[in-house]
DNA sequence: TCAAAAGTGTTGGGCTTACACCCATGG
DNA sequence: CCATGGGTGTAAGCCCAACACTTTTGA
């Protein structure tokens, strides 16, 4: 959520970013927690500037909380519900921080801007969360991953927002072959493994789970992987091209 | 294309509906001839009312130019690029028509509205053709179908959107088992199948065809139907439910 | 009795699934 | 040499595609 002060942006539209990361057999979401008075999360959103396409607003809205670009981004949902408005929300964070507001610098003009009608675009991205430092903006108090199934209540439908792009990323996880997004750079087959046992919250078999993969033919084997471990090494891949 | 008026509408954001039908082994679309000078086609549009759900405007529309409801409408893509406006065609428009164009009554109000960048949800819908009287509405000189293969250019980007909706369908047409919502009420196998390989473009095994579709157990065998030909008479088959 | 078109059966191949076995690794 | 976990092979079953055959209809 952005203040939207004197930018040109196009009015009663915003984009809502899901962006999902995968750590410790936990798919996550990254949720900053609003600055004021009152556990307010919402998901990394933002508007769109006269002069640039909603896609780029969307990459925009995910470098600002992360600093990556050049990964998997994608529309998903358009919500557009004719109730769907700030104001709930903002009327209860206002009321929580009625002295601090002042400095805070939201006026009334702002505050009708926002509070209008709003028709969101909702977009998924799929980090590497290594890769990814986390980071506040001026609005939020802080920021981290949250375990998809164990989200904070965030504002408005922010909630539903994240189901349905969960939805549309297991759709597309083997069309677009977007998992490996997900992941650093090299990984074993069983990383991908727990990765999908954790998408889609079920067991593969080990063996034909491996053929499946390989059959994709978009990974290069590279060596092996010796952790210590009193069994055979793993080998690495890594996505080709 | 709609000229909004005092209307309340929400600003820079508008839909087009991609209404599809099926006659004679051709997937036709639901084409508005723009009611000025010069071969202007536009996809069916309008906006979204302040207090109106996106998905009852693209109800609205659809309503508007077929009479038709109950059928099947979805949200298929968000079309977002900077330069995305009316401009260009319209500039066009105001110089083949500068002498009529008092009448029709845009003013410069109006003009300015209708020119800034927009960005459009795309829906497409699928409409019993039969069913269907197309409507004019005031803007509209002529309203018709045309083969997908066979369209007008149109304004702007609707072709893309054309080509887009077309993948969806494509997509969706098995999963979400809409290929009927084309056919009139009760149709025989052949139908069905002729309306496939009218939409991929392919030819499909009979035998095999009909086992996948009744495979599908959504249809309910009728009567047969008998056409006077010296061959078996085909049942015909009704979507259950 | 015949041609045309609809309905149904059957076979083979490919893909998925389940089970089994072998191999590398470090203690 | 053993426990552990990774890699690979194989057979059964399911799904889909291709071919074949039968049935119905009106001339």
């Amino acid at each position: 959520m952005d203040f939207p002060g004197e930018q040109n942006y196009i009015e009663q539209l915003s984009i809502d970013c899901v962006i999902f990361g995968y750590h410790q057999k936990q798919l996550k979401v990254l949720v900053p927690k609003l600055n004021f008075n009152g556990d307010f999360y919402a998901l990394p959103s933002g508007f769109v500037i006269q002069d640039e396409d909603i896609d780029a607003a969307a990459d925009r809205i995910l470098r600002g909380r992360t600093g990556i670009q050049d990964t998997y981004i994608d529309q998903f949902h358009v919500f557009g519900k004719a109730g769907r408005s700030n104001e709930t929300f903002l009327d209860k964070l206002l009321e929580l921080n009625k002295d601090t507001l002042g400095e805070k610098g939201m006026n009334k003009k702002q505050y009708d801007w926002i509070t209008k009608r709003f028709v969101s675009i909702g977009y998924y991205a799929l980090v590497d969360i290594n890769k990814v430092i986390p980071k506040k903006i001026a609005i939020d108090a802080s920021i981290d991953w949250y375990d998809v199934r164990e989200l904070p209540p965030m504002i408005m439908d922010h909630n539903e927002i994240v189901a349905k792009a969960l939805d549309h990323l297991r759709i597309n996880i083997d069309d677009k072959l977007i998992a490996f997004k997900l992941l650093s750079e090299t990984f074993t087959m069983k990383e991908i493994q727990e990765l999908y046992e954790t998408v889609f919250n079920k067991p593969f078999a080990r063996n034909n789970f491996q053929k499946k993969i390989l059959d994709l033919n978009v990974l290069d084997r590279l060596e092996k992987k010796f952790t210590g471990a009193a069994n055979k090494a793993p080998f690495l891949y890594r996505l080709r091209g």
